[in-house]
RNA sequence: CGGAAUGUAGCGCAGUUGGUAGCGCACUACGUUCGGGACGUAGGGGUCGGGCGUUCGAGUCGCCUCAUUCCGACCA
């Protein structure tokens, strides 16, 4: 299976069916594109999730929980808000079922029609800003540093394994200030924790920036963003940072009193990632045999194979395993060890290969005899036989090692296929290659449309750290004063 | 929502002009193996996505429907 699997490179859909992840679906349901995500693949999940949370409350915040159902009337109170979000949204409409009185099976019962339709929430701004208006009366009580672990339904026409999924998992963070400044300060502060997490736990550099104005989220002023670029040079969007300025405090009515005795609306931030970024870390790292995960991320960060010859010798080899397992367990290395006695040692070596676990440990008869261990890294697939003296500090030293490896193998492969680009033609010869593309731009959303309309490309962001530069819209020739990127994305 | 394809065992698939369901992998048992995806023997597992129709007889033909995948459109 992993052979085909390697064939090809291009579909890391397949990756995601075969090793971790398995989009499944209910069948004659109504379920629509929403996937199914294996323990291991889970286990993933829940590492970003432990480190992200960790982070969040470093920066202050408190997690809380709010509803799943919206009612419908909600999400009509910002007017960009809802043109945003209507076409995908799931309603429900009753509350009961009733047997068939025509046949077998249940059909909804009529008469438990909803008075009003309630949404399954696509995201939680209005509903929390329906609360926050009953928790905020004085400046007192300002800020509030909210975050939401949740699942969220956004109804698109197209889905695609991880990156755009009927039904995802997520955290939105959901914050209130008294001032512009400060909700300013937060939603930049917030990109440059994604920006952190994306580079030093995923190993996966990315450019922070800020969107265009028809990239925006619905119902906010401004919107930054972390992109990177994946293995075929397309761009994702890893998350977003919203200064949604005091459009929901107004659409919810949320005032307080300030200082000076006087009312204020507030001003409000919200931001968020979701398991798009395993999608992110599949399609950064992966390789040919499969998975490839950075060690801060690893459910499991070393396992140990036995070579076996004969049952006497298992035993020992186990024993000695054991006694490895414990030692590295010791300095917080996570170790499993494949006691499988019905495999061949040769499968299980393509098989965690193709989960992605980091470094893999072999311990034979002949190692049991010299004192020695086999080591692999996922990384760079090489092997090295070193003794077993020492081992603790040797692994964790290579943990970091491919931490960094991976990270700087990503950030080369992006600068390869990073190119300054100033007039149409070659961008329009260059973007079928994928990559990015620093262009000048005018600025308008009509040059913005243009270009992606004739070549499908858009602009992911406006990078922060961007160097003044004057320079010529490469649609327009009119006159720019920086550079943005420009790529096809997912 | 447009175009194309697909739906048969857990997974991947075959199934001829219509004749009552098969292969590989996986699974179970036993044995031989084990330093890069082992092999033998014996087993278990199916309302052929669903419905209606044609027919003596439908996995196969017709219509409808549901769902998936890919390409578009759409998409904080």
């Amino acid at each position: 299976m992993a052979k085909e699997v390697s064939n090809k490179e291009e579909n890391y859909a397949l990756w995601y069916n075969n090793l971790v992840i398995k989009s499944e679906l209910a069948e004659n349901s109504a379920v629509r594109g929403c996937m199914v995500i294996k323990p291991y693949g889970y286990a993933i999940w829940e590492k970003m999730q432990a480190q992200l949370d960790r982070m969040f409350k470093e920066t202050g915040h408190q997690n809380a929980y709010f509803p799943l159902f919206i009612p419908k009337s909600f999400l009509s109170r910002e007017a960009e808000h809802v043109e945003g979000f209507a076409k995908e949204c799931a309603v429900v409409t009753h509350h009961r079922l009733m047997a068939n009185p025509d046949g077998p099976g249940v059909v909804v019962d009529p008469d438990a029609k909803l008075e009003e339709e309630l949404v399954v929430r696509p995201t939680s701004e209005t509903i929390i800003w329906n609360t926050y208006k009953n928790w905020i009366k004085s400046y007192r009580d300002l800020p509030i540093l909210v975050n939401q672990w949740a699942n969220v339904v956004r109804w698109e026409m197209r889905t695609r394994l991880f990156l755009r999924t009927t039904e995802f998992l997520w955290q939105e963070g959901h914050t209130a200030h008294a001032t512009s400044e400060e909700a300013i300060e937060e939603t930049l502060k917030m990109v440059q924790v994604y920006a952190e997490f994306a580079r030093k736990y995923m190993s996966m550099p990315v450019i922070v920036g800020r969107k265009t104005e028809s990239e925006r989220f619905a119902g906010a002023i401004d919107t930054l963003c972390i992109e990177a670029m994946m293995q075929d040079g397309k761009a994702l969007q890893a998350g977003t940072s919203h200064f949604l300025g005091q459009n929901f405090a107004k659409a919810f009515d949320v005032q307080f009193a300030n200082k000076e005795g006087g009312l204020d609306y507030v001003w409000a931030t919200s931001w968020g990632v979701s398991t798009r970024l395993m999608g992110a870390l599949v399609m950064a790292h992966s390789d040919n045999n499969g998975l490839v995960l950075p060690p801060k991320l690893a459910p499991i960060q070393v396992v140990m194979v036995p070579v076996i010859k004969s049952d006497g010798d298992f035993s020992n080899i186990l024993e000695n395993m054991s006694q490895i397992k414990k030692r590295l367990e010791g300095v917080g290395i996570s170790v499993k060890i494949d006691d499988r006695d019905n495999l061949r040692s040769g499968f299980k070596f393509a098989e965690w290969e193709l989960k992605g676990v980091p470094v893999r440990l072999t311990v034979g008869p002949r190692d049991l005899q010299n004192g020695t261990v086999e080591i692999s890294r996922r990384d760079t697939l090489t092997k090295e036989i070193a003794s077993q003296d020492g081992l603790e500090t040797r692994i964790s030293l290579l943990l970091e090692d491919i931490q960094e490896n991976i990270y700087n193998k990503a950030l080369k492969f992006r600068a390869e296929n990073t190119f300054k680009v100033d007039d149409y033609n070659t961008f329009k010869e260059k973007i079928e290659d994928g990559g990015f593309l620093l262009c000048h731009w005018d600025g308008t959303a009509e040059t913005e449309a243009k270009i992606k309309e004739e070549t499908k490309a858009t602009i992911r962001c406006i990078p922060l750290d961007s160097e003044e530069e004057e320079g010529k819209c490469i649609y327009s020739g009119k006159p720019s004063h920086r550079r943005v990127v420009f790529a096809r994305a997912y």
